[in-house]
DNA sequence: CTGAAGGCTAC
DNA sequence: TCTCGTAGCCTTCAG
């Protein structure tokens, strides 16, 4: 639905959505008494309402001003047991009741209009009044809908969102809402999940399909798979609710690697992703496609950070954390951008050697080095211009033609020959996928008519910190962030750790001295004559200790599961030298400053980094 | 000064 | 199956 408010007339116009609604309402004099909205009950949803109704604003403010414009409204959640079945509108009155009611119900979820069976939309029709919620009207509404649909109004939706608090949903109990409410407590649950979805985190810089996507691709590991599969497969592992065309190009964004896409691809290109000729445009079908984790993504995404991230649920399945810790601020490496409801986000991107290098000074307390934009593979330049970046393409004469073998960050190679062929040049090409080569004949070098520069501003660096959308001036206060977080992360590390080490010699020691004391031919007789029932005490009495605490035979299987063959020397000597390799690793951790983790993994990451072809090559 | 376009996750 | 329309924000650039 075209946003009415603020469009063109040209546009208004050639929209055959919109067209068709005045033709049908009748312009003018309006034909029916009422307009009845009927959309998914999703935030999605929500929007389409609000643009319906900002349209009616528009062309039929008397309906809108004469509470003619009504929800319809169909059940989120149905919960039913036997013969019995409870519908819920929203999701906040469905967890209300669940904590009335001990029964276990069969749970489903109505996720589009799509979900109901012809008997169920039949049903709603023949009960239209526990479904049609009128939407009132007062004066005082034209400035909200002006707040939530002008375009000029973006930063009256930054406080409007600014506002927003936790729990918030419009109530239908009271047979009508007013088109206020609707704006603050529906519409605006659209938009603060449109930034959401739209605006990375700081800390990992991914945007939620993106996080999900990698956490399905860690989970499989293994080979490669085609790109429609794994869309199917992180739908499945994350309960991904949208569209899987959106998911698709997602994957594919993130496994690009031409030049002024990803500085380091996460997901490795298998087929064609997509060039620098159309910027990417010209990928191929998610079919036909493949992919698989990169080896790189591993070291900036440790494995072992995995088991003490906090991890979102939803339908009581554990899916993608809530964000990663990498150890350098993705962000800065692969840049992002993204548009929300009153915020939008543009961040450039920069070298992870530099990057890299900040953060070892972070760690050694040195003075940080400021960044210029880098973009891996380009043979440009790239100079800071107060605010922004100028990126500028190469061109020069070559005897009585003019030669360009590099353009602009963001300039894709088919649009600048058509700019070409717009300004009348003869010329003839010689690009690769990856490169570029325009040669202009007869031609004198004038730098302003071929326009090859870009500017990129770094004035609009949103990015969600600690669930608040928060702006950076400077990639350094990026970096600065995101130190103190992965510190701290590091010694979450490092006690979670010590505590596992700590757990296996508490076993280790106490299997030893089981061992040991069986060993004597007294005390194994002794043992041997005890009753299944006796044992637990009696090796609570030779100081064997129970690993979870408890008496039962399950804190004592460790001893109580040890096959007769590990009562033999060789066995015995195994556990001894497996005590002594656990103990070592406990000693070496817990002398370890957490800052000396941090150093040995990018340590670990730049000799990497320095093995792989800086020069774009494959 | 105004309007259009590009980028990206969603419909 | 593919193409094309829409939102939303900010910046740049053309007219």
């Amino acid at each position: 639905m075209l946003n009415v408010r603020d469009a063109s007339i040209d546009q208004i116009e050639k929209n055959q959505e919109v067209a068709n609604v005045r033709k049908i309402l009748g312009e003018g004099t309006p034909r029916y008494g009422r307009v009845l909205l009927m959309c998914d009950q999703d935030h999605d949803g929500s929007h389409i309402k609000g643009l319906v109704l900002n349209m009616l604003d528009i062309y039929f403010p008397e309906m809108v001003r004469q509470n003619r414009v009504e929800m319809f409204i169909t059940p989120i959640i149905k919960a039913s047991r036997n013969k019995q079945v409870f519908s819920f509108f929203t999701i906040p009155e469905y967890y209300a009741w669940t904590k009335t009611t001990d029964q276990t119900f069969h749970v489903k979820y109505y996720k589009g209009l799509g979900t109901n069976t012809a008997s169920e939309a039949k049903d709603y029709f023949t009960q239209l009044d526990k479904h049609r919620i009128p939407m009132t009207w007062k004066p005082t509404d034209t400035a909200m809908l002006e707040m939530a649909f002008r375009k000029k109004n973006a930063d009256l939706r930054k406080q409007w969102l600014s506002k927003l608090q936790q729990g918030t949903y419009l109530d239908f109990s009271q047979g009508s809402v007013s088109i206020s409410d609707f704006i603050d407590r529906e519409l605006i649950l659209f938009s603060h999940h449109d930034n959401l979805r739209s605006i990375p985190n700081m800390i990992d810089g991914l945007k939620p399909s993106q996080r999900k996507v990698l956490y399905s691709c860690f989970k499989r590991k293994s080979e490669e798979i085609k790109v429609a599969q794994l869309s199917g497969y992180v739908g499945e592992m994350t309960s991904y609710h949208h569209g899987e065309a959106s998911l698709h190009s997602t994957i594919v964004n993130m496994a690009q690697d031409f030049v002024g896409s990803n500085n380091i691809p996460l997901l490795y290109p298998s087929g064609q992703f997509g060039t620098r000729l159309q910027g990417g445009k010209d990928a191929a079908s998610a079919r036909y496609i493949f992919t698989r984790l990169n080896t790189i993504t591993r070291f900036i995404f440790p494995e072992v950070d995995d088991e003490i991230l906090e991890y979102n649920v939803e339908e009581n399945q554990q899916i993608e954390p809530k964000h990663y810790v990498p150890i350098i601020p993705t962000v800065l490496v692969n840049g992002c951008e993204g548009m929300g409801t009153g915020w939008s986000t543009l961040v450039p991107t920069f070298d992870p050697l530099e990057i890299i290098d900040n953060l070892l000074a972070l760690l050694d307390k040195r003075k940080l080095k400021e960044m210029n934009m880098w973009v891996r593979g380009f043979h440009g330049t790239i100079e800071k211009d107060g605010t922004k970046f100028i990126t500028r393409g190469n061109i020069r004469q070559v005897g009585k033609n003019v030669v360009i073998d590099e353009l602009p960050v963001g300039k894709w190679t088919d649009d600048y020959k058509e700019y070409l062929q717009l300004l009348g040049k003869k010329f003839t090409e010689h690009h690769t996928d990856t490169s570029v080569k325009f040669e202009i004949k007869n031609e004198e070098l004038d730098w302003k008519m071929y326009k090859l520069e870009t500017s990129i501003s770094t004035t609009n660096m949103i990015l969600f910190h600690e669930n608040e959308l928060k702006r950076y001036d400077s990639p350094l206060d990026i970096i600065t962030d995101f130190y103190h977080v992965r510190l701290s992360f590091y010694q979450k590390r490092k006690d979670h750790i010590l505590n596992q080490l700590q757990g296996e010699i508490k076993l280790l020691t106490n299997k030893n001295k089981f061992l040991e004391y069986m060993i004597n031919k007294d005390n194994l007789k002794e043992f041997a004559s005890k009753k299944r029932s006796e044992l637990i005490s009696y090796l609570k009495q030779i100081g064997i200790e129970s690993m979870d605490g408890t008496d039962t035979e399950k804190g004592f299987a460790y001893v109580l599961n040890l096959a007769i063959w590990n009562l033999t020397s060789d066995q015995m000597e195994k556990v001894r030298v497996q005590w002594k390799e656990k103990s070592n690793e406990y000693e070496q951790l817990v002398n370890k400053q957490v800052t000396d983790l941090w150093r040995e993994d990018l340590i670990k990451l730049k000799t990497h980094l320095l093995k792989l072809d800086r020069a774009y090559v494959q």
